[in-house]
DNA sequence: TGCCTGTTGCAAACGGTTCGCAACTATGGA
DNA sequence: TCCATAGTTGCGAACCGTTTGCAACAGGCA
């Protein structure tokens, strides 16, 4: 999920170049949504938050939440309902998200770029698009699971 | 949206297949997704089935579309949020979904299968991962308001 | 035809999200 | 460093799309 370079800006850095004022409460939001290790979703955003602030107030993280999305610092993901309804948000690192979700472990891989620059190059090539953002979702069975279902019936 | 082949089963049938009844309601509604030639959210299903049924209840479209979602034979989608944060559903004529969504037009692509044949064996080959449910959006610009802005600047 | 069970209409309840407002505070300039 | 100002926050009520409980109704099968 976090996975920047040593060079570019995080997440507060790029608020701040958006104009946001960096209080602290979205401190505590930006460095939770950048050391997230997991999808999360409003309330669990808002939970964490009140870790390290007690006094944040959910109606905080909704606007936050929202700000972040509206300048496409944020993008909010259903991960193809795999797991309910919820609604997960993640840092955008970039214009892209691919998410391969196991359907038998509820798992979440996000496999690598280069993917994306052939699928890029094919959809401008074939549609005359020219993609910017990109969400791919698959919904699937990993390896380790094929794995696994392959021993149980051997 | 309703690109179903001459042989393959209506959602009406597979509705069928899965023991639901059929009701008045539910014909009205799998008609409506099926011929539908654009993406719809929960009220405009509502407000489409009310032509046909002026007594069709908001709660019995809810409940119906989450039935289909749960069988599989609907799919929910947000195109990227590029229009708000509306919800619509779409009829699964299989199990994959590829939406090109112009950012300036707000036009809809959906481009041929296969596309989504080579990605799939990619995907199998480079990642281990057997996907089964496919749902890729990428927002962008098509071809068209390509060329309006080619012209614009010229 | 008639039973059985799934489905519907209705209206109230629900719950996540938003909103209005006063208090607060980050930020830039004096 | 201090101030002015405009962006943010906390609070709680309101909102609104969605769900639920229940009694009436109606498909589907014998």
């Amino acid at each position: 999920m976090s996975s920047r370079r040593h060079e570019d800006p995080g997440l507060l850095e790029r608020m701040k170049a958006r104009g946001l004022r960096l209080t602290g409460q979205r401190r505590v939001l930006a460095d939770l949504l950048e050391n997230a290790e997991e999808h999360l979703d409003a309330e669990e955003v808002f939970q964490r938050a009140r870790v390290a602030d007690g006094a944040i107030h959910r109606a905080t993280v909704y606007r936050t939440l929202n700000t972040l999305k509206k300048l496409g610092l944020v993008d909010e993901l259903d991960l193809m309902h795999v797991s309910g309804e919820r609604h997960y948000y993640e840092i955008r690192p970039s214009t892209l998200h691919i998410h391969l979700v196991c359907t038998a472990c509820k798992g979440v891989e996000e496999p690598s770029e280069r993917f994306w620059e052939d699928l890029k190059r094919r959809v401008e090539h074939d549609n005359g698009f020219r993609p910017e953002v990109v969400r791919i979702e698959m919904a699937g069975i990993c390896k380790s699971c094929q794995r696994k279902r392959a021993r149980s019936t051997a």
